[in-house]
DNA sequence: GGTAGATATTCTCATGATGAGCACAAGAAA
DNA sequence: TTTCTTGTGCTCATCATGAGAATATCTACC
């Protein structure tokens, strides 16, 4: 009987970027995951209890020594401790928690550090990118097999919940597409079966999926309602898959920071020390997935004091030199909740 | 030399509940802490990682039977994991991770259950209820300490330092007061030496303070700028202790709380079935700390069709009686983010 | 019965934030 | 010089918000 104390501490890091308006992850390789499982992975490793002095010294570490980064910006997301997360816990492996960061960087070029790649983000969650319009994998996959699923539901009052939740997860019937509710949108692609890893999971012993999100409206906790016993079978595996419940982390930090990027300056973690308005926006965009009106949100980020102008130009820009802006520091001092505004918090409908 | 597993995963849940007016925390006796550490805490128990399947569940479990309270709605706060954060460690102890969980309820009468208490909020934090204007704590107190140490800053450099983040703390000098920021300022009330609990961990190792936060604006981690060094001596000790650093997850909780109230309709989970909107308005000010204009709110629950009248009236107001109304589970679907509106998001100073 | 006091409810009004788009400026390319 | 491209300044309608006047409907008391 192994002892009360067979616990481990995962710490994994999203690591964010962007680079030429695409919004990037680092990941690493891990050769021994199966195929179907997905063989990226977020960089992490186990809690020293004796030796780490905290939780972000040691996640820093691993990350160090994995990629060679060195992380700025580190905020927590989440801690995912559900039983049997990791499938080694059956097999006699230590009750695995997982405490998951998100960390901000500009990317860098990688060392020699073999295994480690940043990647597009929206590879692995391809239905956020707006940017274009709605996104055809929504069209032409995503709302057939949705509609599958509601319809698949027994009985009438199963059904109508199953389509309310589709619909306000995908701004489908009427509702609002919301541009975080990135995680809910995953969980539900998992409980159906569109996303590989639910797939995967499932023989294991379906329903028991891991579980997660912070800032979910109701607690929603673990127990899929009206999920059980569903049939985990789709033809679509959706984007691109990671191990273990690491993509279901991607949403969540996806979905953390699309919020804090209402209120809170975080962008200028992921810009150089000067930039030009548009450089600011394409940066905004590309994480919160969506365009955005280009002279309104110029007016936003001037007169909410965000940013000053430097005098300088920048050239080279195919057209009219755009003005260098940096970052207005004294903005915490003054605005309790200063963001770059994003749409969509109005009254909506 | 002990194994590497020695890791307790331990659960605590801030339960608040609203009645009377007051936010009300329900808080268990711990007899066997010295007087001066606080004998109150937060219910709590560790985590047994062979039987509790989810950490939700274990959380429940251990508060079902330390106070007879059932958990319904139930969000994931922060996970602390510090080392000493528990001064046991020193003992020979095994490292703690403390998950915390912020947990709604309607307050019911206890069971027979000894040591659980319903305890007012503002006993532990008193300088956060603004609801009858400034409290005279900050004034007679906070303030003139926070001066003090501000001057004590050594240099030029770091008394800027020390005066920015006091006025952005508490909003002094010309920054707006943010309810929200509550754990920051608990933290530097800590750092400064004003509650008893940064007293009472001093002699162990100053600057070593279990640090925390979800929402921090940047990552600020453990380390306390400029607090190296800083004698942690005070005349004062405000508010209530709590034992280990249960007040400081308390902090977070309140943070947390206000913060969701604007775009999440959690405030419905402390009331009844039906309310009058007076209700409605006295339990979201109990939170927020906080006086609304009660035209205007009637204005926003309504048009945001948060509510819906139920035609019935409640008698006995010592007025005219007022109609009951309902929470629209509707609006979950309309609205994606639908909040009571809280003052203080617009552009400020 | 009538009046004062208390609370509920409806409206108005000024102001500021937001969404949309026109018009012009200043460079590069043809 | 023309055309194209991007940057920048400005206007306008609409909606949200803060503040408060005015009215409605009850209880308590004379």
């Amino acid at each position: 009987m192994s002892a009360k104390s067979a616990i481990e501490i995962d710490l994994n890091a999203v690591i964010v970027a962007v680079t030429d308006e695409e919004p990037r992850l680092l990941a690493v390789h891990r050769g021994e995951e199966p195929e179907v499982a997905g063989d990226l992975a977020l960089p992490s490793g186990p809690l020293d209890p004796e030796k780490d002095r905290t939780l972000e010294l040691a996640l820093s570490g691993w990350v160090r020594g994995q990629t060679g980064v060195e992380l700025g910006y580190v905020e927590q997301l989440y801690t995912f401790g559900n039983r049997f997360r990791d499938p080694r816990e059956r097999l006699g492996g230590p009750r695995g928690i997982s405490i998951a960061y998100l960390a901000l960087v500009r990317e860098a070029p990688l060392g020699p550090t073999a295994g480690a790649r940043w990647m597009n983000w929206y590879d692995f969650l391809p239905w956020e990118d707006w940017r274009d319009g709605r996104p055809w994998v929504l069209e032409r996959e995503i709302a057939p097999a949705l509609e599958r699923w509601v319809r698949r539901g027994a009985g009438r009052a199963v059904v109508a919940q199953r389509r309310e939740r589709a619909d306000i997860c995908f701004g489908q019937g009427g509702a609002p597409w919301n541009g975080e509710r990135v995680h809910d949108r995953f969980e539900l692609l998992y409980e159906v079966g569109l996303v590989a890893e639910g797939y995967r999971d499932a023989p294991h012993g379906a329903g028991d999926a891991p579980h997660g999100e912070g800032d979910a409206p109701h607690g929603e906790g673990d127990a899929p309602q009206g999920a059980g016993g569903t049939p985990l079978v789709a033809a679509v595996r959706l984007g691109r898959p990671m191990a273990l419940d690491h993509r279901r982390i991607l949403a969540s930090a996806l979905g953390r920071l699309r919020g804090k990027l209402r209120y809170r300056p975080v962008i200028f973690e992921l810009l150089p020390g000067t930039f030009t308005l548009l450089q600011l926006q394409r940066t905004v965009e590309a994480l919160a997935g969506v365009r955005l009106h280009k002279q309104n949100f110029r007016r936003l980020v001037e007169q909410g004091g965000l940013v000053e102008g430097t005098g300088r130009l920048e050239a080279g820009t195919g057209g009219r030199p755009a003005e260098l802006f940096r970052f207005r520091r004294d903005v915490l001092r003054e605005r309790p909740a200063a963001g770059v505004g994003l749409p969509g918090l109005r009254s909506g409908a």
